[in-house]
Formats: C-alpha cells, sequence, structure tokens
DNA sequence: GTGAAAGCGCTAACAT
DNA sequence: ATGTTAGCGCTTTCAC
C-alpha cells in the first residue's frame, strides 16, 4: 500500500493524497472523508523513509544513547523527552551498544533524519576535532565532557557534573569522619573515561589531607558492572589489608561492593562505610541505605535540551555546564 | 555529501560508486581505490534511508522493545542480537515507551526497512486479529503471550514463562514451608497483564491448599516501580494484619518491598519472608539476597530466534514455546 | 568494466 | 481545489 494505491483507488492524484497526509487545509472535504477513509480501510501506513528522503528540513532532534538499559539513563531521558516536547520539536532516540561509534551514529541520523541537533547521552571523553567534523548540527554532551579529548571549549557543549571534584568531595566527606585507611573501587585506573577521572579526585584527596596512599586499597574491577564489583571487592578483602571506608566510582559497583563486604563478613557502616557516586533509583532500596553524591539528572536533561536549543535557534554560543551532585545520605557510612 | 558528488568528483558515473559502495567486484581496481579515498577525504556516509526505499529485500529483523531501560530486558536482547548476528541475519532495535503501540512500530519498521521478520520485548497480551494484521511479516513476542487476547494459537509465536503457574509455584514453595498468612504485593488486580496473571496464581494456590483469602493481605501499588511498591507495602503494615511472608509480583518491586518491611521494623527473612519472580540482576546483591524464581532470559532469546527464523525460513509453523523459571534461592524465606 | 535510465514513496513548487 | 512534474539518494536492470 503507497500513496500510489491510494490516489488511484479514490481517482484523484498523488499529491492530492499527500495533502490529506500532512493535512492541507487545501482539500475538499469531502474528497479529504473519501481519501482518509480508504487509508483506513486498507491501514495505510507512510513511508517515513521516503518523507525523511525528501525532506529538507525538519524539528527533529536526536538522541544517541549508549549502553543499553543504563537504569542511570532512565530519568535523563525521560527529561528530555519533555523538554524536547514541550519546545515543540520531535525527539528520536536510538540506543546503541558501548562498542559502537556515538558520533558515526549521530552523523548518519543527521543526514537521514535532516536532524536539527543531537543530543549524546553517555559517550566517549576524548573526541578530536577531527571526528566532530562529521557532526555538522550543534549538538551536546550529556553526562560526560571532553576531558581527555583536544577540542577548544568554543566547539562544542556538555552537561555533566565534575567527576574529579565529585570524587575529592566523597573522599574528603570520608575523611572528615575520621577514616584514614580508605580504599578504592574503580574500574581501571586509566580507562581516559569516567572510572580515571574519579580515581583522580580520590588521589587527590588523600594526598590533600596528608593521608599516604596505599596500591593495595585500590581495586580494579576492569569494568563498570556488578559481578566485576562484586569479584574485585572479595579479592581487596582477600588482601587482609584493614581499611575502615570504601569509596566506589559507581553506584552500581557500590552495591554490588556491600554484598561482597557482608559475605566476607565485613558489616556495613558498622566494619566499613561505603560512599559512591550517581545516585541511582535502586541505591535508596538497598540495605543500608547507599550514600552518595548524586547526579541532578532532571537539571542534567533540561540544561541539555535547553543549550542545544540555544545552539540551534543561534542565540547562544557553545559552553559546558557544570552541574552540582548533591549529598543524599543513606545509611553505609559512619563517622568513627 | 552525496553518490553524486562523489561521482563527479571521480570523474565516473553514479552507477560505478554504488558498485564499489556495495564492494562489486566488476569495478576496475584503480577506480575502486580512487573512489573510496574520495569518499574517505569527504567523510562520505551513504544514506541509508535511499538504499532502504529502493531495496525490495533484505536479511534485516527488526526488535521493538517495550519500556525503555527496563534491567530486566537487558540480557535478552543481548541473546537475540548474538543469535542474530550469529545466524547471518542483522538486527535493528527500536526502544518505545509504554505508552506507545508496539504493532504499529513494528507495522512501520516493516515496511520501512524491508524486515525479514520482528521480536517484541515486552508488550500487550491482548491483540486482536484485526491488530497482528498491520504486521505482515512473521513475529514473535518475548517474554510474554495472548493471555487476554483472542489470537488463535497458529496465528502468532511466543516464547514465556507461564506467568500464573509461576506464581503458583512461588506461593506453593511459602506454604510447604510452613507459611498461611501470605500477603501479596501486585500491580493491579486486573491489569490484563502480568500482574493480573500472577495474582492469579497466587489466588489459587492459596485456593488449592484451603488457606483462606484475606483481602486486607492484598496490596496493589498501581504501577511497577519501586517509589509505588515501596508505599504498597508501608500501606500494608499500617493495616496492622499479620503476615508471615509477603509474594511480590516482581523482583524490582520485592527489593522495594524488602526495604519498605525494615524501615517498617520488620525484618526479612525472620518476621517475614519475601518471594517473588524475575530473576533481576540486582536481586542477587541485596540483603538478604532475593529469593525468586527466574525466567531463563538467554534461552528466552534463543528460543525467540530460533522461532522466528524458522517461521522466516519457511520450515516451522507457529508456536508458542513455553520456558520454565528456575528457583534461585537467596536469604529473603524461612521456613516457619 | 562502465554508464544511462528507471524507479523506490513521497513532497513541493508550479500550473491550471 | 486539484493535477503535473521534478527530484530527494540510492540500486538495479540493461546497453555498450
Amino acid at each position: 500500500m503507497t500513496i500510489k494505491d491510494i490516489a488511484r483507488e479514490c481517482g484523484v492524484s498523488i499529491s492530492t493524497v499527500s495533502r490529506v497526509l500532512n493535512g492541507r487545509p487545501d482539500v475538499r472535504e469531502e474528497v479529504r472523508q473519501r481519501v482518509l477513509s480508504c487509508m483506513q480501510r486498507h491501514n495505510y501506513i507512510p513511508n517515513n523513509t521516503a518523507r525523511d528522503l525528501v525532506k529538507t528540513s525538519s524539528d527533529t532532534v536526536g538522541l544517541v544513547v549508549r549502553g543499553v538499559s543504563n537504569p542511570f539513563y532512565a530519568n535523563i531521558i525521560k527529561t528530555i523527552q519533555q523538554e524536547i516536547d514541550l519546545a515543540g520539536y520531535t525527539l528520536v532516540m536510538q540506543q546503541i551498544h558501548s562498542g559502537e561509534d556515538e558520533i558515526k551514529c549521530g552523523a548518519i541520523m543527521e543526514r537521514e533524519k535532516k536532524l536539527r541537533g543531537v543530543i549524546f547521552l553517555g559517550g566517549r571523553s576524548d573526541y578530536t576535532d577531527a571526528e566532530i567534523a562529521l557532526v555538522n548540527v550543534p549538538f551536546v554532551c550529556c553526562s560526560y565532557t571532553n576531558s581527555y579529548g583536544n577540542l577548544s571549549a568554543n566547539r562544542y557543549s556538555s552537561v555533566s557534573i565534575e567527576d574529579e571534584e565529585t570524587a575529592f568531595r566523597a573522599v574528603e566527606a570520608l575523611y572528615h569522619m575520621g577514616h584514614r585507611r580508605i580504599a578504592a573501587l574503580i574500574s581501571e585506573k586509566d580507562d581516559r573515561s569516567v572510572s580515571e577521572l574519579r580515581y583522580g579526585g580520590y588521589l587527590r584527596a588523600l594526598k590533600t589531607y596528608g593521608v599516604e596512599q596505599d596500591d593495595d586499597l585500590v581495586v580494579c574491577a576492569g569494568n563498570y558492572d556488578m559481578p566485576g564489583a562484586y569479584h574485585a571487592v572479595r579479592e581487596l578483602l582477600q588482601r587482609e589489608k584493614e581499611f575502615t571506608a570504601l569509596f566506589c566510582i559507581s553506584d552500581s559497583m557500590a552495591i554490588a561492593a556491600m554484598r561482597a563486604l557482608k559475605d566476607g563478613g565485613v558489616s556495613v557502616p558498622e566494619s566499613c562505610s561505603v560512599f559512591s557516586i550517581d545516585g541511582l533509583e535502586m541505591a535508596e532500596y538497598t540495605d543500608p541505605r547507599l550514600t552518595t553524591l548524586s547526579q541532578p539528572t532532571e537539571l542534567m536533561g533540561q540544561e541539555s535540551v535547553r543549550t542545544l536549543l540555544g545552539l540551534i535557534e543561534g542565540n547562544s554560543a557553545h559552553k559546558q555546564v557544570i552541574v552540582q551532585a548533591a549529598l543524599k545520605a543513606g545509611g553505609s557510612v559512619r563517622p568513627i
């Protein structure tokens, strides 16, 4: 069933059907009804692929989400969707696997859907100028920024917390509560990503407060998932090094860490405090509740859209928006 | 940058560029290199929209996932992707919000991408014949089946656990452990979905074992999320009715329920056992670990693909595959 | 081996 | 108010 079939059956031209399809006023009511009912009868579905092809512009914004079903993104996505709707634009979302290249995906969508802009949710922090040249419309990086790339500040936009500083604050808080032997659960020391940034904050906090850094208190899970975190912490316990607190680079890793600690006979927070970063919904339901520096997901979604639309509508320049993580106090830490 | 631009710049025809693009052998090597380097230089990205439009067939299968970032789907999606790759097909995934219509989405994709088949992950259980007529290629429902619809068994395929029976088994297990006052946390009693099915199994188990059903022990959260489940259980506690076990229709609700119980001064499993269904990864990290009847996600992904390909390749008929949930024993239940 | 031409389903001038 | 025509970017016969 194509527009042609409908036209033939209704005894009108393709253009007339197209007009009906697009709700144009210049069609006789009688004809409109005839066409409409014919479409209904045949379950006609217009081919967006063809529409996109011929269209030269749109009011569409793309959202490329890296990492399938990451619970941390759920609320950001919801907010972005709402804000885009509110602004009268249309959102098309594309999820890609962690292995895929978000820039390329954005570039493809830009051409195919005639996007006005793109929001990248989760992505690499080391773009080069050559790479982003692929995308010819404004874009903003949400939840990460170009920490390891060589992009100049006036070439891209982003909305994110300061990972290094946030980690610093978490470890600092542990210090102020009397902790001196503070272990760290990270993904990798130099993954050029959030793990490295937050690990950097951990190191700086120790240094700032004159706490001797002990490599035996740092465990690398090698990834960001829960089984990895669990095993890493079990291994940490094997080392039989004393520590009174564990700083985790993410909530999901912290949840697995708490389980590993308990399985290893270490009670939280009595024998070990656990402090992390993110603010996952799930962290409010663990026992004990997780103490975490929570990312303001709603604000991040709003700022991302606001920044992108400012860029699209030409009334603002590139900027890197920094938002503040807020303490969500659970029961996983205690002063000693 | 279009194929035309490349052709002009290389001094060849569009057809030749198209041949290079599609890796055809009938292009002089020298020309191929020239075209290839020209594409590279200009960051040329072929327009899939245009390719799809002209193409009459494909080896593509669609995956429509209902509910953005549902952690339960993560492993199923991964498995489906792998199996489709293995079979030499291509997978295109589309996530839709719970409010959207998956059948329509599948129908659109079918036409635009010339799909050979569709897998629906999560969806309504009440399709009608008229509805599914929209989709003209084979499809299989993964993780749900047509419990409330009027589809005849030879018109659709599905892969799912038996929700009613699984709930029955969970409640039966609690009964055998000595529990008689068994509460239930559900979404709604008649949502024509998984909540109603599992609630039915709960009721049947009580009846089978001659346990008097008490409506005061049933709480409806109204939705499937954690805040809803948490408040529902807090409300249950307010009723001051005695119960020694709580059956939850999903793991995520059970996790919130455990938190609510503890906050209400009820320890799990000492004062109340908690039993649920799903097998979320997170359920292995709670304290206590959740005892649940786990859906075999890997098998479900495999069976979905196997069934779909059987349908596509014409060597098998529609079937409703039933898979068994397996007990994952945590520490959230105890005999009394 | 390469090019010319038709056409995928649709929109958007431009006529009438 | 409606039809005719060109063309979006690409693939695919069919010639040469």
